[in-house]
DNA sequence: GAATAAAAGTGAACATCGTTCATGTTCTCA
DNA sequence: TGAGAACATGAACGATGTTCACTTTTATTC
């Protein structure tokens, strides 16, 4: 896990000794706190550090900039979805569209609803990205897209390739965007929005004959 | 046009004189060109009053804060948004729902174009949304939804009308989205993307028999 | 048309932020 | 055990959004 981190967030140094990896540990999870409770741009470095109970420099012996902290929480998040997608996928290569899309949208449902921080970093990312660059972001959505693209080809040959990256493309967006509506709204709305999601998705799919 | 604004914005001060008027127009070009040159974030205050001509002090005596200078540009184009779908409306009020599912989409995607400022000012307006409240950007959006509701409740008297308000959510929050997203590529990835968005909404629309 | 009040204009100064870096401390290993 | 590498520290820096005491311009009154 940490090796993995550490290499995707680009830390200003490797922390080689078991204290500094803990000092990492401890702002990361600070952060991750503070940005739930109070949000990204109201959280200062500071305040951060003090959660921390490390000095402002520490943060920065690590880390290269305050982003840098969103960054490598966001990683955390994305690596976990990306495993969720795999595993389900692979369950889920021969059901009806119908169940596919169901058991999917409801697992990515579940997953935002069991990670009490995956809002508050994830809208905080979202924010960002229209700022910078988009390659954290773009790190594991595309790769899931590629699999679902190569999933439809499968289901139906007869739709060329490009047609299926497109596809995969509008079916990842739209979902992704309902289920974050979804979560702004109290547990009725989420419930309504859920199913919406899958009626949507499940007629567009099917007009492709998957 | 003006006294529309100056309500929505809650201007700190009512421009009386027609000087003032003129400046808080000068203001809000300045802010505009900056916003798209080199974003919300990376503009500072300064550089929008030396841009306007004016001194930083100007600004505040008729804007709150920075972020009421974005929501003022924001709220112009939600309503010239608005108005282009209030007419369009009208005009497709019978049509089949695959041909008002074309028109409408082709026309947000031409107003995107049309307007350069709107993709700098509309990302940087999501981006602030999130940490503050969404009061502007709710001020038109569910204005469409509810016609929307209404219209889908028209065409197909069988749906209750909380599935119908249901439906214009989702339809509403979708092509905003994927329309969003065309407007990251190029001119095929657009092309390419308009058409699938319709295809998208035809397909769901069509589940409700609308 | 001069005098007074009201409105508008001004920019140096303030509070706070993200970040740095010179200096002190702790750890590693021959 | 001691020299050098890694780590820790927080005062200081530059930049930003914002304010407010002060000046200037416009409106009103006699």
């Amino acid at each position: 896990m940490a090796e993995t981190l550490d290499q995707a967030t680009s830390l200003r140094r490797q922390p080689k000794q078991a204290r500094s990896q803990e000092r990492v540990q401890q702002i990361l999870d600070a952060a991750e706190q503070l940005f739930i409770e109070v949000g990204y741009e109201q959280t200062t470095t500071r305040a951060i550090a003090t959660q921390a109970q490390v000095p402002v420099g520490s943060l920065y012996q690590f880390f290269p900039d305050k982003a840098a902290l969103l960054k490598a929480l966001a990683h955390r998040y994305f690596e976990q979805e990306y495993q969720l997608f795999v595993q389900l996928h692979a369950e889920l290569a021969t059901v009806p569209i119908a169940v596919y899309v169901d058991r999917m949208v409801d697992a990515f449902d579940q997953f935002a609803i069991d990670h009490p921080g995956y809002q508050a970093v994830l809208s905080q990312m979202i924010d960002l990205m229209t700022v910078a660059d988009a390659a954290t972001y773009n790190e594991f959505d595309p790769q899931i897209g590629l699999e679902l693209a190569q999933f439809l080809a499968r289901r139906n040959p007869t739709l060329a390739p490009a047609q299926c990256d497109l596809i995969a493309t509008v079916a990842l967006k739209t979902v992704n965007e309902l289920l974050w509506l979804s979560l702004t709204g109290d547990r009725t709305f989420r419930q309504q929005l859920i199913a919406e999601t899958k009626v949507l998705m499940t007629a567009y799919l099917q007009t492709y004959g998957v």
